[in-house]
DNA sequence: AAAAGACATGAACGGATCTTGAAAATGCTC
DNA sequence: GAGCATTTTCAAGATCCGTTCATGTCTTTT
């Protein structure tokens, strides 16, 4: 467990930095947080990360001068955290001198997905093994997970993304029941106010679609009344 | 027993901050009280809690206010309890800077069940050591929490919610005797108005069900004439 | 043994929750 | 911006569950 990456969490609102640690730890990373440039600047020059995760907007030392001035010393891979409003930072999230950048609100998911996307194309040797996971498969249903793409009993079918994702959210956990709250969370993003019968309408979806290869609905797909929803195998 | 964390329960009303320090306590948790904000401020600044349970309606500075304030120089972890009125249905409750909510009136299980989730994302040491109870079994009755299923013989019979919440809250003290009233306020929660009689009912319904496969009624939940019920694994 | 109290049972009403389809809103591509 | 794909909202209809109540059964008390 010593090898695994070390990543510097720079956010000044602590909702995030937990909920960001919370998602990483749970992906077996291990975690630093900082709260402002200063104090980010130090710990990211004190310590060799794998990777950093910087909010623009920081009080004092913004993050594009704390990528500016790490980047004089590293080429540590670095993370933008850029705010929805701002198109311009949006447009030129490269061009601050990080190497990916993901717009608030984004969804935990998301954000986990891209560190370890940038991890491995950055060489790190924890991230270099062949990702054993690259493939889900339940009887007769294979969900390739690099590809985005989904076949029901050899043939082909067409998910749209949160499709997709709802779908490999759940799946990664068989027989485990998220409530409606859990998938919009997780799924949607740490700050989705909608309606919750929004997931009720893309598990319809999802079960038209998964049905409609194998002439059976709702295969996979189980309701728990009262509760909200599980993928499972053996119906 | 001096690492047990300690948790600041901040409500107006006396009653309900007896009940959660009761069931908290009871968890193993150390309380303190406060009734009002200012009151809660001065606390939650002066203490190292592990965690703040805030009622958002209160006298003087209201929940967020506290919260806001205490997130300044904290990064504790925060409950929020929300009355059912408040819109709720579209705020999420994060929105008010807190780390979870709960919407009022609350089952005292479900209070106890967040707090000790919210204790362990945010890294608390003491509640680390891993959860193997997440499967409950005796004899040929076993529990899967996660999948909300219950076998019985190796048979899957199926539950609703109620059902399941009260097996399951039931099971984990096995011959402890539960009075109808503390089954209505735990199962179903602290300001359940209506007939007693309605435990009975559900008590029935389990018991047909965890029979019909095993061929022999009653055989977990036992009367106690005059007093209430308890599950039991040798009649 | 009879009466009173407590529990068990079954049926039924009302309400909560889910499904579904369609329309509105949003986002994306050209 | 126009047009298409996707996501979200909404409401009607279907389904399932929780609660109540009336009646029957059992336990305790006198």
């Amino acid at each position: 467990m010593d090898h695994q990456p070390y990543i510097l969490v720079v956010d000044d609102e602590e909702r995030i930095r937990r909920l960001v640690r919370m998602y990483l730890e749970r992906s077996g990373f291990r975690v630093d947080e900082a709260e402002d440039g200063n104090e980010a600047l130090q710990m990211a020059l004190a310590k060799p990360y794998s990777l950093l995760i910087l909010d623009l907007m920081l009080p004092g030392l913004d993050g594009r001068d704390v990528c500016n001035q790490v980047r004089q010393s590293s080429n540590v891979p670095i993370i933008m955290l850029t705010a929805a409003g701002d198109e311009t930072q949006r447009i030129h999230g490269f061009e601050l001198g990080a190497d990916d950048y993901v717009v608030k609100p984004f969804s935990p998911r998301e954000l986990v997905m891209r560190v370890k996307a940038l991890l491995k194309r950055s060489g790190e040797p924890e991230m270099q093994k062949p990702d054993l996971q690259q493939m889900l498969s339940f009887r007769d249903l294979a969900i390739h997970l690099d590809a985005r793409r989904v076949e029901v009993a050899g043939q082909e079918i067409s998910l749209t993304p949160k499709e997709f994702d709802l779908l490999v959210y759940m799946a990664q956990r068989p027989d485990k029941v998220f409530s409606r709250e859990e998938l919009l969370r997780d799924v949607w993003n740490y700050q989705f106010y909608g309606d919750q019968r929004t997931v009720d309408t893309h598990i319809k979806r999802l079960r038209e679609k998964l049905g409609q290869a194998s002439e059976r609905v709702s295969l996979y797909i189980g309701t728990v009344w009262g509760v909200g929803y599980k993928f499972e195998v053996n119906p």
